[in-house]
DNA sequence: TACCAGGTAAAAA
DNA sequence: TTTTTACATGGT
């Protein structure tokens, strides 16, 4: 058991619920984080809860028994324990629309997959479909190449997919080229030919540059990955039609934004503009009647 | 039943 | 150089 202490406000349980209405996953109904990694090499089941609201302090546990130093560190990566939320706060609390918001859903940050390479598998499924599909396509992708631990799936290693025929990856229900994406993403890092770490040292400007020459990765993908993957609070994507659409509406007050009236609307909340986006697309989805 | 859903690379114009 | 096309699945 070690504790983690996060940046300035955080509120654990909030975030759950947030993750657990974008996607259906294992999330658990409780305020408490349960989730498959490896920490080094070691396949474990982390439990992250909060022991105190403020300041806030965290105690990360697993029955595996792994080294309490990479413990913490998994723990503090996937909980954005490094991010301060009071200077955007700040800057929101003025603004008509996100203002109100911030001061709703106060301690929110969301939860950053595991790995770059888990997040960039991700990026792919969930380009041009529906996350509900995607999360599907990932549910068996993971059944299928992941390691099943106490009833939970770790997300398959690069070395995993990258051992899989582009027509097992496809049956898993990718596109052809969807599956050629991954398989060589998967390949490329498995043969060390290609570091997703590396992109942690990097500027924004710089991370999506990386990233869109790899094959399989635009714009889109670049700044979904930097703002949920990496936890970049100023990435958006701007074009991304869920982005477009509740910004028009929270926002805009009437139909789907274009990519630049995004951007526009977007501007006066630098350097945390996509932290904001998150704020008001965690906003719609959590105010949405749920089943039941 | 259609149609749309948090795009991308490659072909065609 | 810009525009069009194929693509897979799930919810409504």
């Amino acid at each position: 058991m070690v504790l983690v202490h996060p940046q300035g406000p955080y509120d654990l349980g909030l975030s759950l619920k947030a993750a657990s209405a974008f996607s259906p996953g294992p999330h658990t109904s409780e305020a408490v984080l349960r989730t498959p990694a490896k920490v080094g090499r070691t396949p474990a089941i982390i439990e992250v809860r909060q022991v105190q609201a403020s300041p806030p302090v965290l105690e990360a546990s697993s029955p595996q028994r792994i080294d309490p130093k990479a413990l913490k560190k998994k723990a503090e990566w996937i909980t954005l324990a490094d991010l301060d939320l009071s200077p955007f706060y700040a800057l929101s609390e003025g603004h008509p629309q996100l203002g109100p918001v911030t001061r709703l859903l106060h301690g929110l940050k969301h939860l950053r997959p595991a790995s770059i390479f888990e997040m960039a598998v991700i990026a792919i499924t969930e380009q041009q479909i529906s996350l509900a599909a995607a999360y599907r396509v990932r549910e068996r992708l993971v059944k299928r190449f992941g390691q099943e631990i106490d009833g939970l799936w770790i997300f398959p290693d690069p070395e995993n997919l990258a051992r899989a025929a582009p027509s097992e990856l496809a049956s898993c229900g990718l596109s052809s080229r969807k599956a050629e994406y991954v398989s060589d993403l998967a390949r490329n890092v498995h043969d060390g030919r290609l570091d997703l770490d590396s992109i942690k040292a990097m500027s924004d400007e710089e991370a999506r540059a990386f990233i869109t020459a790899i094959r399989g990765f635009g714009r889109w993908s670049a700044d979904y990955i930097l703002i949920r993957g990496l936890g970049r609070v100023d990435a958006v994507p701007a074009d991304d039609l869920g982005v477009r659409t509740v910004l028009g509406r929270a926002l805009g007050g009437g139909p789907r934004m274009t990519a630049a009236e995004v951007e526009d609307a977007l501007a006066p909340l630098r350097p945390y503009r996509g932290l904001a986006t998150f704020y008001l697309l965690a906003y719609s989805r959590l105010t949405k009647a749920g089943p039941g």
